[in-house]
DNA sequence: GCACTATTACTCGGATAAACACTGTCCGAGTAAGACGGG
DNA sequence: CCCGTCTTACTCGGACAGTGTTTATCCGAGTAATAGTGC
C-alpha cells in the first residue's frame, strides 16, 4: 500500500480544526514531510473531491465537507486508486484444461474469496470517519491538542 | 498486491486433487504461465511448509497437509509476505508539534483503524480454506474437474 | 479619504527524474529412478 | 534370477537482469492580497 495513504490521513485530520486554507508546505513541514510529495497527495485527494483547493496568496488546502461525511474509505481510494488489490487474471481460460467461456459467467472461486475479504476491508474502512479519528486524538492527547496544531498553522509559528 | 498469490492459489487447488508429488513445470504449462516464475512461488509455500518438495526423479509439489487445515491466508501470507500492507510511520512523533514519546504507549487512531480493517481481511481469509475452494469448483465446473486435471497431469498429456 | 490600477508574492497543478519492488530468467547442487554388470 | 553399483536424467533452490509502479522533485500557470497613484 501506499504510504502516502498515511500522510493524506494526517492531513484531513489536522483539517478537521481549521477553517481558513492551509498551504500544502505548511502542513508538510509541520508532519516534517517532504513538501513536493505531500503536495502530489493532496492533489489527489483534491480530484477526489474531498478538499477543495485555493489559489493565490493566503491560499491551501480545505475539507470540502463536514468531517463526518469523508470516510477513511474515501482518502484511502482517492490516493491508492478506486481498483481492487487483487486482479483475477482467468487463468482457468488459459492452458491445456481451460475451462470453457459458457462455464465463466461468474468470478472464480479464488476471485470470489479475494473480493469478499476486500469488501469485509473496505466496510471496515467505509465505518470509520475523519471526524471519528479526530475525536480519538483528543481522547489519547487530551482536548485541545487539535486546537494548538490549529493555532501553530495559523500563526507564522515557523 | 503480488500477481503470483492468484497462481499460488490456483497450484494449491490443484495439488488436492493429487497424490504424486507434481513438478512446478508441468503446474505451469497447465496454466500457461512462466515456468520459472511460479517455481518462485512455489519455493515461497516451501518456506512457509504449506508444500513440501520432492527432489531427484519423478519429484516435485506436494501438499504437506489436509486441504482442510490450509486457509487461503496461509497462501497470502506466504507469497506476499506476512508483514502488514499498512504500515505507520509514527508521524506523529515527528515535526514542531510532536507528541511526547510518553503519550505514544499505544498505536495512533489512524494505525488502529488501518490495523482494525486489516484484521477484519484477514478473518475473512482464514474462515477459507483451499479444501473450501476445491468445493467450489467442483460446484461451479462439474463434479469430476478436478479429477480430470489430476490424470491430465499424470499421464504425459503434453 | 477613497477608488482604481499595477505590482508582487504566494498558491496550486501537472510534467519530469530517481529508487524500489515486482516480474521474469538462468544455471548449479542434490536426488531418486533406472540401466548395467556380476554373482 | 537377484543384488549391488554406476550412470543418467530430472528435480528443486538460490543468484542474476528487465520492467513497472511508487517516491521524490522541479518549474510554470493562475490568483488574491497589497502597495501605489490619481481624483
Amino acid at each position: 500500500m501506499s504510504g502516502g495513504v498515511e500522510w493524506a490521513l494526517h492531513c484531513c485530520v489536522v483539517l478537521t480544526s481549521v477553517t481558513e486554507p492551509v498551504p500544502a508546505a505548511r502542513l508538510a513541514q509541520l508532519h516534517a514531510v517532504s513538501p513536493s510529495y505531500l503536495a502530489k497527495q493532496l492533489q489527489a485527494l483534491s480530484r477526489a473531491g474531498l478538499v477543495r483547493s485555493v489559489q493565490g496568496n493566503a491560499g491551501g488546502y480545505v475539507l470540502t465537507r463536514s468531517p463526518e461525511l469523508i470516510t477513511v474509505l474515501d482518502v484511502v481510494e482517492a490516493v491508492d486508486g478506486p481498483g481492487p488489490a487483487f486482479s483475477c487474471t482467468e487463468i482457468r481460460q488459459r492452458g491445456p484444461m481451460a475451462a470453457p467461456p459458457q462455464s465463466c459467467t461468474v468470478p472464480c472461486a479464488i476471485s470470489r474469496a479475494m473480493a469478499g475479504a476486500e469488501a469485509t476491508w473496505r466496510d471496515a474502512l467505509r465505518s470509520v470517519s475523519v471526524a471519528d479519528l479526530a475525536r480519538d486524538v483528543e481522547s489519547d492527547y487530551g482536548s485541545g491538542t487539535l486546537a494548538g496544531i490549529s493555532a501553530w498553522l495559523g500563526t507564522g509559528g515557523r
